[in-house]
DNA sequence: ATGAAAGCGCTAACAG
DNA sequence: CTGTTAGCGCTTTCAT
């Protein structure tokens, strides 16, 4: 049975200066234990620590944030969606904040508005967080607040480390690039690109990645449709796809466009993977056992996690000091049912020209 | 671009004494300024508000809390997991916990472990939340933790509503029932289910809605097969309920063991739904795009996370006044394609025998 | 309608 | 190794 105790209604609530007078000693040697300083003797150690539990004492984080101008929390502002990549950064963050030992504080914003952005950073700020880190950044409009504390950027770019601002990526843009090449290798002579909205840095990193593959094997590169993530989007794209018989390959920014992409597709006769391959991007588990199972590239929400927070917990701890190297996540491809050699090497060799 | 301004380095942060000075009034109307209480003449308040935005004031809420024992924040413990289901659960506790003028704290759990729920609500706790939601608690064990403020069950049936803990469910029990009529209803002589972990009450509740819809029919109850919420879990379940031929419809608890089902059954020749009919639930709108687009009930977590923080914030500000009255969301079954009436007739009256 | 004084519970800076 | 003395920045009395 799952119960909870309430307060027993005649005990006041334990102070360290309770714990103190039990304990035997002064108030700050209670502090001293409780935060793990030195010079203190491990029998006074224990005895307070017996003291503490005996009573139930329980710390109280806002009177040690005021006395020490110092927090252990960070406050992170997510996008306000249930997808599957925002929520695994999500809990990517939060399992890296708490073994770094410090709390964590979420404030959703609807779509990565600039303005609501800043208003949450606010917010954070108010409520005393160390450290500040901004999950999937939208590039639109700009971001100003004065912030006298590290801010993260995660899922960004390389490209605005300045000042106390961080930046670490998911590694994107070769995760769009080994995707299209997949594609490549398999035959088709060009790869279709299905964006993301154009907006989100998240989006450009892929149509680069996706741009640059195609580059390097000198193929043609066709125009860039874009949805907003949505299986809806994606479907919407597929039916456009479907009605170009030059298509053969296809390139989805995200997993969710990508099984639209395929139902639009298979709707309109075209199969799956035998007449057009499809490869997603994000590598949720579950569309391996969709009809075809998706191919796709895993992005390393954890990795980038733990990697943006150890960087953002060192700018809080040491500041000016030089940050630890980074060590890149590696790409991860997973090969499924979705992608095959194109229908004939014909239009490997004989362009169309009217 | 997104850019995020460094504080200028010489002037220190302001204190509400330097707004209190700008303004010429005391600290004390300051606090009544920012905190919206009355007695406070329309033209005091105008110029507070200004000395504070000029100076770019930013109040300290360690400090508030300190002083006032109160903190507007919640914490919730919520399971640390990407799936739609939870993922959209705590999109839905931030929205309803920031309309209502608090800030969000959380931690989360690996797998609902009692002990884990313990210490994280200790430590949400020290962090000083006024509440506390428990995001689909499990069932097994049991959470002691001496709790000074209300606590909510989000997920969880309405039983144990007692001191200060508040229960809210997300109407699970109808959600299965209507699951399972749909495909009595249908010409189904029986519905199998796969359920999720036994100890998780979301699973119970499930199983017992299905179980009451058989019953009011008077149906045959199936042995009851269990997974872990994992499209692995419904595969492998998929490939048993494949090799028992008098099996056509299955109700799944979850829409991804929903998918893992389908798969095995189309990968054993069995055809949904012609041969077999699945129904999900949670509601994942990406599975209306994949073959067969899934039939499935929708969860109402926004509806849900509303009224539990409604009850929550209830209990926190106005303790011992009764409850408002909740209004229980509507059950929503959303009919796609892989439900349809069963292959034949036969199995309706001529029961296997040996 | 506004202000003065007194802490909230803890840690910092110094002493010993 | 341990204790003393001052606050941290705000809100609370209680005056006025």
């Amino acid at each position: 049975m799952t119960r909870v105790v309430g307060r027993s209604t005649a005990s006041p609530v334990p102070r360290s200066a309770d714990v103190a007078r039990v304990a035997g000693v002064s108030r700050k040697t209670v502090s001293r234990v409780l935060n793990d300083e030195p010079y203190v003797s491990d029998e006074v150690r224990r005895r307070v620590l017996e003291a503490a539990e005996q009573l139930g004492y329980r710390l109280n984080h806002a009177a040690r944030a005021l006395a020490s101008g110092r927090n252990r929390s960070v406050g992170v502002v997510a996008l306000g969606t249930a997808g599957y990549g925002t929520a695994s950064l999500l809990v990517g963050i939060e399992k890296a904040v708490r073994d770094a030992g410090y709390a964590l504080r979420v404030i959703n914003t609807v779509d990565g508005d600039p303005k609501r952005i800043a208003g949450a950073v606010t917010s954070l700020l108010e409520q005393g967080v160390d450290g500040v880190v901004i999950s999937e950044p939208v590039v639109e409009g700009e971001v100003s607040v004065r912030a006298d504390v590290p801010v993260l950027f995660l899922g960004a770019p390389p490209a605005f480390t300045g000042g106390r601002t961080l930046t670490v990526g998911v590694g994107a843009h070769a995760l769009a690039r080994a995707a299209t090449e997949h594609l490549l290798d398999l035959g088709h002579t060009t790869v279709h690109h299905l964006a993301g909205p154009g907006r989100w840095y998240a989006s450009k990193d892929r149509v680069e990645g996706w741009r640059a593959a195609l580059a390097a094997r000198g193929a043609h590169e066709p125009p860039v449709l874009e949805g907003d993530w949505s299986p809806a989007s994606g479907y919407a794209a597929g039916r456009e796809l479907a009605a170009d018989s030059s298509v053969t390959a296809v390139f989805a920014a995200g997993d969710e466009m990508a099984i639209g992409v395929i139902h639009a597709l298979r709707e309109a006769g075209r199969r799956v993977p035998e007449d057009i391959s499809v490869v997603g991007f994000d590598g949720n588990p579950v569309f391996a056992y969709v009809t075809p199972p998706l191919t796709t590239v895993r992005q390393p929400f954890d990795a980038a996690a733990r990697e943006g927070i150890r960087l953002l917990v060192h700018a809080i701890e040491e500041p000016g000091t030089d940050l630890p190297p980074a060590g890149e996540p590696p790409v991860e491809l997973v090969v499924r049912g979705s992608t095959a050699p194109p229908p004939s090497q014909e239009g490997q060799t004989v362009p169309r020209t009217t």
